[in-house]
DNA sequence: CCTCCTACCTAGGATAGCTATATAGTAAGC
DNA sequence: GCTTACTATATAGCTATCCTAGGTAGGAGG
C-alpha cells in the first residue's frame, strides 16, 4: 500500500475519466467504485464520498451513466449500480483522447532552450 | 494551428507544472510565456492573462520563482522576468514525478473485468 | 494629441473536489 | 426490544483555481 495520494487539483477534470474507465468493464455501486479504485492503484486513489456521489450524479445527469437501485446480496442497504451508456462510451473515448493530447502538450514544453 | 484547447479543469493543478517546465530552460516574462506555450503546443495551450498572472504571483510567493522587472529591448513597457529558484527546480522534479505517478494510476484502471 | 500595441494586474464568478454530517436499512449481542 | 456497528447513499458548506472582463500605464507612429 502506498500512502501518497494525488494533489486534489490533479483530479479536477480527470475524475470523470477515471469513473468512466472503472465502469467500462462492469457496472458497480458507489462504495465498490471507491474500493476498486484503491485496489487497482495500491491505495493511490482514495476517493471521498463527498467527491464521488456528486460526480456520479453529474455523469448520470449528462446521460453518460445510468443508475439503478438493487438489493444488496449480503444483507446491507440497497445499492445503486451505475453502468456506462452508449453516450458514456463515446464520452470515454473523447476523454481518453483529450488526456493523451494533454500529456503530449506537457511533454512538448520540455527540453527547449 | 490546432483549434482545440484543453478542458479548463485539466489545467487545474497542472498549471504550476506547466509554468515550471517552460521557465526551466530560461527566464521569461508574462506574455512571452503565453506565446511560448502556444507555439510549443501548436496553439493547444492558450493561457489567459487572468490565469497566468495570479499563478506567477502564487509561485513567486511560494519561492519557486523569482521575478525581476527589466526594460523592454524593443521599446515597450517594462517586463517582469521570472526565473526558477533552486526551490523551484526541486518543486519541478516533484511535480514531474507526481504527474508520472498519476498517469500510471489512470492506466492501471484499464482493462479489468 | 490620439490611437494602437504591449505589458502587467485584479475583482468577481463558476466549477469541482473535500470535510463533515445526515439518513436509513440490516445484523449481532444481550 | 434495545443498543451498537456496519453498510450505503446523499448533501450543505468550504476552498482552491481558472476564466471573464475589465483596468492601468508606457511607448510608437501618424
Amino acid at each position: 500500500m502506498e500512502q501518497l495520494s494525488p494533489d486534489a487539483n490533479l483530479l479536477k477534470g480527470n475524475l470523470d475519466l477515471i469513473l468512466l474507465e472503472i465502469l467500462e468493464a462492469q457496472p458497480m455501486y458507489g462504495l465498490e467504485i471507491i474500493n476498486e479504485a484503491q485496489t487497482r492503484t495500491d491505495g493511490y486513489f482514495d476517493f471521498k464520498e463527498g467527491s464521488l456521489y456528486p460526480a456520479l450524479h453529474r455523469l448520470e445527469a449528462q446521460g453518460w451513466l445510468s443508475g439503478a437501485f438493487q438489493d444488496s446480496d449480503s444483507g446491507g442497504p440497497r445499492r445503486k449500480y451505475y453502468r456506462l451508456t452508449d453516450k458514456g462510451n463515446r464520452a470515454l473515448e473523447r476523454k481518453r483522447a483529450e488526456w493523451q493530447r494533454f500529456g503530449r502538450a506537457i511533454e512538448s514544453l520540455r527540453g527547449r532552450p
